[in-house]
RNA sequence: GGGUCGUUAACUCAGUCGGUAGAGUAUCUGCCUUUUAAGCAGAGAGUCGAAGGUUCGAGUCCUUCACGACCCA
C-alpha cells in the first residue's frame, strides 16, 4: 500500500489496520482456509427451534459455524454478537472462562464485518433466543471496512448498487429479491423442460444482429478482423434450430441494446425465448397465462401479485383484445383517428411524441398506443393483431394480411412478453426485410439487416410455429414488487466513480 | 437530450437569516459474565461531491462540472 493510500483510509480503517497488525503479530492467521463448518444456521433454526431450555441441554451435539459478525454485546468477561451465513442469523454466546483468557483476549480484537468460525453447543438465553455457546471462536478472514449503521442499514442506493457486496451483507430485502429471482429462473426452466422443450445457447456475438428492432453494441474480433455485434435476441438462431428439426427449443440469456437507461430499461438484461413447432399464436397466450399463474403460486404461493399498491390476479383466464379494439375501448380513439395516416400522426405530435415524415402508420398507431393504452394495462392482458409494418418476424393473419399474428402482453402498465406465430414463408420474409432494410436506408438505426442465411434456412422449409419472448427483469419485478429494475439485477449499469472511495 | 431534487464523519441524518461543523449508530478508553437498537462514564473522528465566483466572512448565495434518484422526451 502506498503512502497516499494510507492517508486517504479513513480513522476506522486505519483502527482497523492497526487491529489486523496486532493479531498477526500474535500470530494470528488473518485468512486461513482451514475451518469446516458442519451446519448452516437455516439448518440448525430448522431442526431445533422448536426445543425447549431442557431439551438442548441433553443434546450432545456440538456445532461447527461460521459467517459474518454483523452485530455484538460486549460486556467486561462475556459477549453476544449475531453471525450471519447464506442461510440465517444466528446469535453466539462467548464467556472468557468457556473459551479460555488467551482466547478471549483475541476474539476482543475482532470486529463487526469479520467473517469468524464458532464451534459450541446450543442453549436459550434467558429471553429465549436460540444461541450457540462457544467453545471456541477463530478468525476466517478480516475486515478492513466497517459495516454500514446496524439499525438504518444501507440505504444511499447509488452505494447500493456500486457495492452490491455491502448491500447483500447489511439488506435482507436485497438478498430476498435475488433468491427469488434465481426461484423463478429455475421454475421456468422446470416448467419448460416438463413441457417438452429443451434448453440451447445461441451466439451473443453475432456478424447480423437480428430477431428485435433495437440498437445494438458493436465489437471486433481481431483474429478474423471482423465486425461483431452483441445480440439484441436469440430469435433468428432458434428459429434456424426449428428449421433443424428441434421441435420445442428455449433459451434464458442476456440481451444487450445499445439504448437509453431508466427503471424500466437496462442495457443488458435477461430474456426467455422458446419456439414451439405446430403450435400458433393462440397456443401461446394459453402456455402463458399457465405458465404465469403456476410461477406466482411457485415463488409467492399466491396467484395474486401485490405490485406498488396494486393487486394483479395472475390466475384465470386474462383479457384478450385486438390492437385496433384496445385503440378504441381503452385508447378512446375513433377508427379514422388512427387510419388516417395524417391525423394519427398529428394525434402522435399532438401528444408530444415525435415522428418523422416518413414513419409508417403501423409506427404511429403503435406510439399511440403506447401512450394512450399501454398504461392502462394493469391486470394482464394479451393484445393481439399487430400491424405487418411493424412486425417483420411475423406471420400475416390468414382473413387480414395487414395484421400479424401476434400479441404482446402487459401486465401492470408495461410490455412482459412478445409473441407471434412465426413467419416461415422465405419469400414474404425476404419482401418483409427488403422494407427493413429500406427503413434502416432511410435512417431508422433500429430497423433490421437483411439476414441471406436466414431466409436460406427458411428456404429449406421450417415448421408452422410460434414463438415468445419473455423479459426475466420485468418479470422478476413483478413478483418482487420492485419499482426499478436495478432493484433486480445485481450489478446494473452505472456511470464509472469519479474517485473510488477511500 | 430536458426538468426537478439530492451529494455534510464509516453509516443514517440535522444544520435557522451567510457569522466557531452537529446528533444517533459505529469506533477508541474505562467499568460490566444472559445481552439483543445492552447499559454507564469519557474521547477521537470532516477536502460539507469538485472547481470557480460574490462577500469582511460561504456547508448555506451564484456559475460550471461530476455522480445519483425521479419525471419528461
Amino acid at each position: 500500500m502506498t503512502t497516499e493510500q494510507s492517508q486517504s483510509r479513513s480513522q476506522l480503517q486505519k483502527q482497523r489496520l492497526e487491529k489486523f497488525t496486532q493479531l498477526q503479530d500474535s500470530g494470528v492467521a488473518l485468512y486461513p482456509n482451514d475451518f469446516r463448518k458442519n451446519a448452516e444456521l437455516g439448518q440448525i433454526k430448522v431442526a431445533y427451534g422448536g426445543h425447549d431450555e431442557s431439551a438442548l441441554e441433553v443434546l450432545e451435539k456440538s456445532f461447527a459455524v461460521a459467517g459474518r459478525v454483523m452485530s455484538q454485546r460486549s460486556f467486561g468477561k462475556a459477549a453476544f454478537f449475531h453471525l450471519q451465513d447464506a442461510t440465517d442469523q444466528m446469535q453466539v454466546f462467548v464467556q472468557r472462562d468457556a473459551i479460555g483468557a488467551e482466547s478471549y483476549a483475541l476474539f476482543k480484537k475482532y470486529d463487526i464485518g469479520d467473517i469468524v468460525g464458532v464451534t459450541g453447543r446450543l442453549f436459550r438465553t434467558k429471553t429465549g433466543e436460540l444461541t450457540v455457546k462457544a467453545e471456541s471462536v477463530c478468525l476466517v478472514s478480516k475486515a478492513l471496512r466497517p459495516l454500514p449503521e446496524k439499525y438504518h442499514g444501507l440505504k444511499d442506493v447509488e452505494v447500493r448498487y456500486r457495492q452490491r457486496y455491502v448491500d447483500l451483507m447489511v439488506n435482507p430485502r436485497t438478498r430476498e429479491i435475488f433468491h427469488r429471482r434465481t426461484q423463478v429462473v429455475r421454475f421456468l426452466r422446470s416448467f419448460l423442460d416438463k413441457e417438452g422443450f429443451m434448453e440451447v445457447e445461441t451466439p451473443m456475438m453475432q456478424p447480423i444482429p437480428g430477431g428485435a428492432t433495437a440498437r445494438p453494441f458493436v465489437t471486433h474480433h481481431k483474429a478474423l478482423d471482423m465486425r461483431l455485434f452483441l445480440r439484441i435476441a436469440p430469435e433468428l438462431y432458434l428459429k434456424r434450430l426449428l428449421v433443424g428439426g428441434f421441435e420445442r427449443v428455449y433459451e434464458i440469456n442476456r440481451n444487450f441494446r445499445n439504448e437509453g437507461i431508466s427503471t424500466q430499461h437496462n442495457p443488458e438484461f435477461t430474456m426467455l425465448e422458446f419456439y414451439w413447432a405446430y403450435a400458433d399464436y393462440q397456443d401461446l397466450m394459453d402456455l402463458t397465462e399457465r405458465m404465469f399463474a403456476d410461477l406466482a403460486r411457485d415463488v409467492l404461493g399466491s396467484e395474486v401479485v401485490p405490485y406498488q399498491g396494486e393487486l394483479i390476479n395472475l390466475g384465470g383466464s386474462w383479457q384478450r383484445l385486438t390492437f385496433y379494439e384496445s385503440l378504441e375501448s381503452l385508447g378512446g380513439l375513433r377508427p379514422e383517428q388512427y387510419q388516417d395516416y395524417t391525423e394519427a400522426r398529428n394525434l402522435v405530435l399532438k401528444l408530444g411524441e415525435k415522428a418523422h415524415t416518413e414513419e409508417k402508420l403501423g409506427k404511429l398507431q403503435a406510439k399511440l398506443f403506447d401512450l394512450l393504452v399501454e398504461p392502462k394495462l394493469i391486470q394482464p392482458h394479451f393484445i393481439y393483431h399487430y400491424p405487418t409494418d411493424i412486425s417483420p418476424l411475423s406471420r400475416r393473419n390468414d382473413a387480414d394480411p395487414q395484421v400479424t399474428d401476434r400479441f404482446e402482453l402487459f401486465i401492470a402498465g408495461r410490455e412482459m412478453a412478445n409473441a407471434f406465430s412465426e413467419l416461415n414463408d422465405p419469400l414474404d420474409q425476404r419482401g418483409r426485410f427488403e422494407d427493413q432494410v429500406r427503413e434502416k436506408e432511410a435512417g431508422d438505426e433500429e430497423a433490421h439487416f437483411m439476414d441471406e442465411d436466414y431466409i436460406r434456412a427458411l428456404e429449406y422449409g421450417m415448421p408452422p410455429a410460434a414463438g415468445q419472448g419473455v423479459g426475466i427483469d420485468r418479470l422478476v419485478m413483478l413478483l418482487t414488487d420492485s419499482p426499478s429494475i436495478r432493484e433486480v439485477i445485481l450489478f446494473p449499469l452505472l456511470r464509472p466513480e469519479a474517485n473510488p472511495t477511500p
